[in-house]
DNA sequence: AACTTGACGGTCA
DNA sequence: ATGACCGCCAAGT
């Protein structure tokens, strides 16, 4: 059987390391042309689903803006998940988010 | 079955 | 640099 678009998307994201980020884009276009970016989105939301830890507050949009914190329940929580993590975020936008993005292109090796 | 929506991204004015 | 448009494709209504 093949694997959902979802829970490819869910592997890719369980692969960010801790205190790195990446956007939908990228990660859609790791995935080929299984899916558009606004999928990568729509597959983390029915991540909540699934009953693993995914990180997906390290996925955010190309600008480096926290465009899913609405997600997170609380209004500050993503931004604040990312704090923790070391990352700088001021107004909803990584500030560092060109030094610690992490492009699964580049460093998955698609095994 | 048809229309709208969306955790996006690239292009163009 | 900012804003409008269009393409992407599954889900919900």
């Amino acid at each position: 059987m093949e694997i959902g678009f979802f829970q490819q998307v869910h592997n890719v994201v369980s692969n960010i390391p801790y205190g790195r980020i990446t956007s939908y884009g990228s990660i859609a276009q790791y995935l080929g042309s299984k899916g558009s970016a606004r999928m990568v989105g729509w597959a983390l939301n029915s991540s909540k689903n699934n009953t693993k830890n995914i990180p997906a507050h390290r996925v955010v949009n190309r600008n480096g803006l926290l465009t899913g914190k609405q997600h997170f329940g609380g209004a500050n929580t993503m931004a604040e998940l990312l704090q923790s993590e070391g990352l700088k975020i001021k107004d909803n936008k990584i500030l560092d988010f060109k030094e610690k993005y992490w492009d699964p292109n580049v460093e998955i090796d698609r095994n």
